[in-house]
RNA sequence: GGAGAGAUGCCUGAGAGGUCGAAAGGGGCGGUCUCGAAAACCGUUGUCCCGGGUGACCGGGACCGAGGGUUCGAAUCCCUCUCUCUCCGCCA
């Protein structure tokens, strides 16, 4: 949720925001005007009666003690009880709608974001290494790891259904040495602390990354216990903090996590239908960071560099995109996503997506911090990004390390995590 | 899953319909003292919302797990939910 200040203060920065992102009819921004002006005169009315309520009530005690009956100041004031239980009627309706559509609103886009009309106009920041050169032509890793006997994708579908795999013998090594070099990598070198929480979740945590209410659709909900699986350990990490006031000696707050990740696709119908780019189950390195305002976008910059750190260790050429306005994901100011080359699919495949969230994700979690001793809290930034999706990261290996007799190479950075090379 | 107990401020913990934003202790911060420190003593110590000054200030309102209810008035009474603890059961 942005600032309400901005919408009274600054409503042109929404609307512009709205124009770039080519949202502009998603939000009543008339409407939304008018019901803050009601709410807050509403407001007004019911403090106003309930100081009147507070100074008779205590007459009313008063005069009790003093054995006397005040009949007339009790029926009075159950008269101002009765009118503001009407404003208050009032106000639940406003703010339910008020608030619905301050959800609505998109964060602000940093002024470094690209306008543009779609994801053809993201822009490429930098490229990092080549696309490799085979003498064959390259397999896509689902013929692959099929062929080896290490991707079965038809037994994923018999025992969950369509978008499930299994992974057998190297594959699932190669996916757990995957997740191990890259946890080792963010804790070790990077400052990161390795968390590990709840795959499963309750709504409130959903609601405070933004996942509901608007996307309900996307996510696994477990209606019976009010509970939902994770689409990433972003939901995990983040609210780790919510509803705390954090030390501002602790920040930066630098917390990596592995998590499987359940997504439905539901829009996704006829989308990579095939291996392993998009299924309902997979596997992520997350990484998230609390920090103060002031550093967030330089924070950003130092969260792709260790995101990209991943594939250069695994010598995978890659390029780092900065999304444009209308495909930058509503509660980030500011998005890149890292695309990897998958030869055997011969395109970029998205295996990394980095957001500045400034204080967007932290008004709706309540995460805030305080500066110093005695100071008042503030909202925290937080940021996040992959680091990386290990079943995309899984298959860029297979189809970047392979060789000319089917099989597949190990990277030396994984060597030491697997048992055997093959 | 069954039985019982409980949820109060940074922490411990009182309060049991009015004067309670809330005792007391601890912690933190500031001060006195000291060459400095400890100890003693004094002071201070929440969040959110609305309005005004639109500087760190003033006025009002809300908040004692969450949401409803009773009442002139609720931290205190009633209902629902959530969570925690103890015992039993089950279990990786």
């Amino acid at each position: 949720m942005i600032d309400p200040k901005i919408v009274r203060e600054n409503i042109d920065l929404v609307k512009h925001t709205l124009k770039i992102r080519k949202m502009e009819d998603a939000v009543d921004i008339a409407t939304l005007e008018e019901l803050d002006a009601k709410r807050r005169s509403i407001i007004a009315k019911i403090d106003e009666l309930r100081t009147q309520r507070n100074s008779l009530s205590k007459q009313v005690g008063a005069l009790k003690q003093k054995g006397e009956n005040p009949v007339g100041i009790m029926e009075k004031v159950r008269g101002i009880g009765d009118e503001i239980k009407k404003y208050e009627e009032d106000i639940a309706r406003i703010e339910e709608t008020y608030n619905t559509l301050m959800l609505s609103i998109p964060n602000i886009l940093h002024e470094s974001v690209p306008v543009g009309n779609d994801e053809n106009d993201n822009v490429v920041v930098r490229t990092w290494g080549q696309k490799p050169q085979f003498d064959f032509t390259p397999k896509p890793h689902y013929d692959l790891g099929t062929q080896l006997n290490i991707l079965d994708f038809e037994r994923g579908v018999k025992i969950a259904g369509a978008r499930f795999y299994v992974y057998r013998g190297l594959a699932a090594q190669l996916e757990r040495a995957i997740i191990n070099f890259m946890l080792d990598l963010h804790t070790k070198k990077h400052g990161y602390t390795e968390v590990f929480g709840p795959f499963i979740v309750n709504d409130d945590s959903m609601i405070g990354t933004g996942q509901y209410p608007k996307f309900m659709d996307e996510y696994y909900r477990i209606e019976r216990d009010g509970l939902s699986l994770i689409p990433t350990a972003e939901v995990t990490l983040t609210n780790l903090y919510r509803d705390e006031i954090l030390d501002g000696k602790d920040l930066p707050l630098y917390v990596t996590m592995q998590s499987s990740c359940f997504r439905r696709e539901a829009g996704a119908a006829g989308k990579d239908t095939r291996g392993l780019i998009r299924v309902h189950q997979f596997q992520k390195v997350e990484l998230v960071k609390f920090v103060e305002p002031e550093n967030s976008f330089d924070e950003l910059e130092k969260l792709v560099a260790d995101a990209e750190e991943v594939l250069q260790l695994l010598n995978l050429h890659y390029r780092v995109m900065l999304l444009c306005s209308a495909d930058t994901s509503a509660a980030s100011s500011k998005t890149y996503d890292i695309e990897v080359w998958m030869p055997g699919l011969n395109r970029y495949v998205e295996i990394s997506s980095c957001s500045n969230f400034m204080d967007y994700q932290a008004r709706r979690a309540r995460i805030r911090y305080r500066k110093k001793e005695g100071e008042k809290p503030v909202l925290v930034h937080t940021l996040n990004g992959s680091g990386l999706a290990a079943g995309r990261t899984l298959a860029a290996v297979m189809e970047n390390y392979q060789t000319k007799d089917g099989t597949i190479t190990i990277p030396d950075v994984l060597k030491p995590y697997l048992e055997k090379t093959v």
